[in-house]
DNA sequence: TTACCTTATGCAAACGTTTGCGCAAATTGA
DNA sequence: TCAATTTGCGCAAACGTTTGCATAAGGTAA
């Protein structure tokens, strides 16, 4: 046996990687045996399995997940799509993500569609190809059809989507209510006197920017403010786009009082133009972001926007993904969550200093 | 034909995937000969390929990645590790690897190690598990056992590394000149009448952060200035960290009347604590950060950085991979790319207005 | 007609695992 | 002591591809 180890040591220098059948020839006994051996099969005596190991140590065994993938159906990869990894709020629900199916032996392969459609279909054809056991997405905001995401559910992978939506899709969800969110943006608008509110809004084809338009459109209702189609722009959200905008409302015959931007990234640029223009935040134009990104807090004035429970989010998205996984036949009732986000008042919008 | 393509019509139903097998039944062929259609070998008529196709097509065929890789020995899948993905230079580095190994059919494994050793070396199992053909990598602070590093040599998977490397370990590197750059700063500082300048450092254990340590050393020396060890504290860099440095040396009997911090959130908590306390910056203390973060030019002052020219570092470390790829037998010389970074010069530290 | 070449496809092994079944040898029970 | 059970392992097939070699049909040249 000594000689036989010594002589597969040797192809430790080759690089060839070692496979169970080489520990099984080093053991003189089958794969199989080894097979079961390294899983701590019951009917495997301990004897060998000490010797496996040890063997396994020796030659730096390392299983490979193709053959064992392929043997047994389960990947043991989840996939995640998200637009694009730079935002305080998608890196984190992608950790919780992570951390929750990693102790459930999963791993995750994270992929951005760069808010572009057709990047979106590539990521979702490179998965299926990939054989993951499940897919957690957040679509981009180009995406409108979404016979993509049918080919998922098509193949019986699991889907389950988080932040960026679908009704349409009837997959589990996971996110936060928009509406109410946005909602309580504009009452705490009014509180701070603000009459004349303009609305830097997401794409209204996406559930959730919808979702905050119609929130907006009616907390104005409800405190009889008129509805300005002028005031409410859409947009990409970014902070290029925050910019522009911007300059738009100041262009208007009359400027708004407050401007609530549905993304961080666009309150930001609005902000700068803001302060170019001297304009003071928020005595003259009150200010309110969406998303709790870390620069909210930084900067000067510090916006006020909405925590949306990132953390929440990725570990519900991960357990609805689990629960699929653990019930394949029993038909679970479609899980719709919607967390109750948290605003968070800053100086951009804290007229009224208590 | 026609009622064997029907009977497996159901099939879509079951949702099972179509295999290649279930191709060749529908045609009344062989699988070799639906694979060899599938890669368009040229000896299989055309008449084949384009019924294979259209079966394909109809029966919604997606490839097994697992089957071909185990078969071929390729994955086409690259593992990239990063420390964390919430910093706009990492996002570019990998925005950029991604874009060029697309296109030569690679797909990426985006893995974080949080800073953690520990989860480094778990990707770096996960990732050999998965049997990726390279991987590209940028080390976490806390990593200084390079045994795992070692480990993916071992099995011939080619590996580069980026920004945070390590001579010892003897691979492909892309980065910047860190010692010239963080001597530029110091000029810089020095050109604007700062003669007390201190160091926000990163842990030294690292290269980069060593090179910057003596690049600012270096430069002083040139000044004449003398080095004053209670001004070099390293840290994580972290926004915490800098805050809780700034702290620090603003309890010094005597001020610094620069502060140089090797890493833009690190500048960004520095900047805070010397706004809470109405110092002005520049002109009581300057400041210069390091990255090029997106939020150095958004706030109020904004903040003096270096550019690390993301974009290339990602494109350049891809191409390595590649040409490791490409001649596998040949030995190619090491490639080692210090690229030129670029110090933009902002507000925080703009004391002479030109 | 014969020998040879081309073209189009089939056959079977292989990649590295896992796993149901089978079968000795060892152990147990009465 | 003998039957019954348990223990420990081998055999072989399977997962879905790819690929070297074989082969059969048709075409070409002399």
């Amino acid at each position: 046996m000594c000689k036989r180890l010594s002589k597969y040591r040797k192809k430790l220098g080759t690089k060839k990687k070692t496979t169970i059948k080489d520990i099984a020839n080093v053991l003189g006994i089958t794969p199989s045996a080894v097979s079961r051996a390294l899983s701590n099969h019951s009917r495997i005596s301990d004897k060998t399995k000490i010797a496996v190991r040890q063997v396994a140590e020796n030659l730096n065994y390392q299983p490979n997940h193709l053959a064992t993938a392929l043997r047994t159906g389960k990947s043991n990869l989840v996939g995640v799509i998200i637009p694009r990894n730079n935002s305080s709020f998608f890196s984190s629900v992608v950790e919780n993500i992570e951390k929750v199916l990693n102790k459930e032996g999963y791993n995750i392969i994270i992929t951005q569609s760069y808010e572009s459609y057709e990047k979106e279909c590539n990521n979702i054809d490179s998965l299926l190809y990939t054989q993951v056991d499940g897919v957690i997405a957040s679509m981009a905001n180009e995406t409108k059809d979404l016979s993509f995401y049918e080919k998922i559910k098509s193949k019986g992978v699991p889907l389950v989507l988080f932040d960026r939506g679908e009704d349409d899709l009837n997959v589990d969800y996971v996110g936060i209510d928009d509406y109410l969110s946005s909602f309580n943006v504009v009452e705490h608008l009014y509180a701070q006197n603000c009459r004349r509110i303009a609305h830097i809004a997401g794409f209204s084809h996406t559930r959730i920017y919808e979702n905050r338009i119609k929130g907006y459109r009616d907390a104005l209702k409800k405190f009889d403010l008129p509805i300005e189609e002028s005031l409410i722009i859409e947009s990409n959200l970014s902070m290029e786009d925050g910019r522009e905008v911007m300059k738009q409302l100041l262009d208007l015959p009359e400027m708004p009082d407050a401007v609530f931007a549905a993304g961080d990234y666009a309150a930001l640029g609005a902000l700068q133009v803001l302060l170019e223009n001297d304009i003071k935040v928020p005595e003259e134009i009150a200010l309110v972001g969406f998303s709790n990104e870390s620069f909210t807090y930084y900067g000067k004035p510090a916006i006020t926007s909405i925590n949306q429970h990132s953390e929440k989010i990725g570990k519900l998205a991960a357990e609805a993904f689990l629960n699929r996984i653990k019930n394949p036949t029993k038909k679970v009732s479609l899980n719709k969550i919607n967390l109750k986000a948290e605003l968070i008042v800053r100086a951009s919008s804290n007229k009224i200093k208590k």
